[in-house]
DNA sequence: CGCAATCTTGACGATAGTCAAAGGACGTGG
DNA sequence: CCACGTCCTTTGACTATCGTCAAGATTGCG
């Protein structure tokens, strides 16, 4: 069931049967990607969208100084580019940042699905809107908190996300990704995020070694972070 | 006609006469706000979304210590709360910047569009995609751009916002924004966005006085700013 | 084993925040 | 019509956070 993630846990995860499998049977092909691959290109049309089955993924804009800004990461279960489904294009680049697989939606047949499912496409929209309020916050995060904060809210927000899809046991969990790339998702430098772990370790807040997240205060650390995770739209009694 | 500035010179504009009367017919009022008043709270259940008549209206999210940060604005002819439809509720306040005129379509009105037009729901879907790729792009401002590349930023995206409505001549428009909303907006502090205005007017590139903004220099503004519409998704021509 | 990427640390500098005070702009009411 | 208060703007002096540069340590991979 390549569609098992998707909207797992969230408040509006209310798919009949017979909708799960309209979406399953929208899938043409399960297609893998090596880690850092360009899944999708800025200003590029898009023909299909892509469920993360396996894996995770970045969205990033690119500075004139060359400098990166993560404007979203994926887990698995997310619905990847079904902006790009009434976007037709994207204004960012999609990047691997492990090696993934996609299971291809293609846009012709999401078009049937919003004639003959308008409640399953209610919730695809839906699940679009999980990522505004994903972007919201991480607007909040970066122009108001400072860089303990951010990278508190980063880990945090990424317990949360990969425990509903049981990737994380609510305390610890793998994360694939270098100080360089939670700078570029937190608006810092590596360095300063590496002085900012060292506090973050010393504080008995969190350790992040080997791509591997321990959080020793979860309370702690959302206090850092100012988290909380209503803009996450979960079902209630998920945490 | 209150809905003739939706999606005005988008690239996607393509409502048919029908769709346009559907949309008009699912309008039940016009509600005014006052200024500073607060449309939608957040966390609380949504039962209609509002599309801008006139005026300008704010999304907000507060920090611990008091602090807000801006986290949208919207302008005549954006769709209110669209986000609201799917998710129920909402994450962030909403709130009048402006005096304001809304009109009010009841979400019972939505859902019935949704069988009957879905190629006008796919559009409305699209401009809350709109929204979220204005996120991402202040995702972008506020994690890599200095303080005067985000306010210069800022300036470009309403200049064109406000002109696809008619409300800049491509280069003046009135903005009804304090430099503490503007601070708020750009992840700064009200003093240091009056010293970056100071520096824009110093380096011929914009005035703000009284309300009212004139680009003195736009491709310099743009620069500055590393300003490309392009993730507005425009209508070819457009500009 | 050796190279390349990543992590770690220190010294220094620049950008933006904090605190404080004073000067406009504007509206209200006497 | 002026006085007053409030909000907004402007500026200066000082501080703190974070970026820059550089070098060395560690890790992982071929």
């Amino acid at each position: 069931m390549l569609t098992k993630n998707f909207l797992r846990c969230r408040r509006r995860n209310e798919l009949s049967g017979e909708e799960k499998q309209a979406l399953e049977d929208a899938v043409s092909q399960l297609r893998p990607y090596g880690a850092r691959s360009v899944i999708a290109r800025e200003n590029v049309a898009l023909h299909e969208s892509n469920l993360l089955v396996e894996g995770m993924v970045g969205r990033y804009m690119t500075a004139r100084n060359g400098e990166q800004q993560l404007v979203a990461v994926h887990v698995v279960g997310d619905f990847l580019d079904l902006h790009g489904f009434p976007l037709k294009q994207l204004d960012h680049n999609v990047v691997a940042i492990t090696p993934v697989k996609l299971a291809m939606v293609p846009h012709g047949n999401l078009l049937k699905l919003t004639s003959t499912h308008p409640h399953l496409m209610r919730l695809l929209w839906f699940s679009t809107l999980l990522d505004a309020a994903i972007h919201r916050e991480w607007i909040f995060k970066l122009g108001r908190l400072d860089a303990i904060g951010r990278v508190a809210h980063f880990f945090c927000e990424m317990n949360v996300r990969l425990k509903i899809v049981g990737l994380s046991d609510g305390l610890s969990f793998d994360l694939p990704m270098t100080q360089s790339d939670l700078a570029d998702a937190c608006g810092l430098t590596s360095v300063h995020v590496n002085r900012v772990l060292r506090q973050l370790r010393e504080g008995k807040l969190l350790t992040f070694t080997k791509s591997h997240a321990v959080i020793l205060d979860l309370a702690g650390l959302s206090r850092t972070g100012e988290f909380d995770p209503t803009y996450l739209y979960l079902d209630k009694g998920t945490l």
